[in-house]
DNA sequence: ATTATTTATTCTATAATTTAGAAAAAATGC
DNA sequence: GCATTTTTTCTAAATTATAGAATAAATAAT
């Protein structure tokens, strides 16, 4: 549980994680109704708003991502987009998640459960 | 985001997924010292006492876990342990969870990160 | 039999995160 | 200018996480 420098990290929470692999996959075309949309879409979570916003600023906060204003777009209309990327500090976040996730998941006994 | 019985059932917290698959891995042997050694050496995670029987308390609330008390040792000395199983739910939320992360980490790019 | 020691849980306060959606902002169309 | 659209901002309440002191229940030692 500690990062390259040997500092402990705390670990992702669930939502974090959803968050940064959104946009991870959404690779420049990340801002907060297509994170919303593609979790939608891929694994049927459906957050409300603020369950999206709320969090995407504590990872920038916190140093997992970056924010860029989009310009204008010859759409409608509509409030300017807020773009977000992953930073190393938020891969290096990821790839800890996962280290944890796969270890836990690895030799389990089979299935039996009570009550 | 749904259950056998199509009811929506939220996704489970990273934590209380942590202490489900421990409980489901030390299989009988589950009780809160060896859950905290497990997640300790398996992962090395390292959770405060309260961390691990304040979810405990609520898995068991939500129906995901049975605890039955544990009859005196023939060691040294110590209150009688609660042990603590997996039930069909708890089994169903752990596979919701894995139903999720795997799609959710399929189809990433390849990394790149920013600043 | 009293006291010390060991193992383990219970309890509880504080901090952090999640959840929900109304309100506001910023743009275009008419 | 006013209506409409898209998107974000804001904020309050509920839930979860974190930390560790206090307590409990058993055996060992004297």
């Amino acid at each position: 549980m500690s990062n390259h420098n040997g500092v402990d990290m705390k670990i992702l929470s669930r939502t974090e994680e959803l968050i940064l692999l959104a946009v991870w996959k959404l690779h420049g075309q990340a801002y907060g109704v297509t994170i919303r949309k593609h979790l939608q879409e891929t694994a049927d979570l459906n957050f409300s708003i603020g369950g999206i916003y709320v969090p995407l600023d504590r990872l920038v906060r916190k140093g997992y991502l970056v924010t860029r204003q989009g310009d204008p777009t010859p759409q409608r209309g509509g409030m300017s987009k807020r773009f977000y990327e992953l930073t190393a500090e938020g891969m290096e976040a990821l790839q800890e998640v996962k280290r944890v996730n796969d270890l836990m998941w690895k030799n389990l006994p089979d299935v039996s459960f009570s009550s």
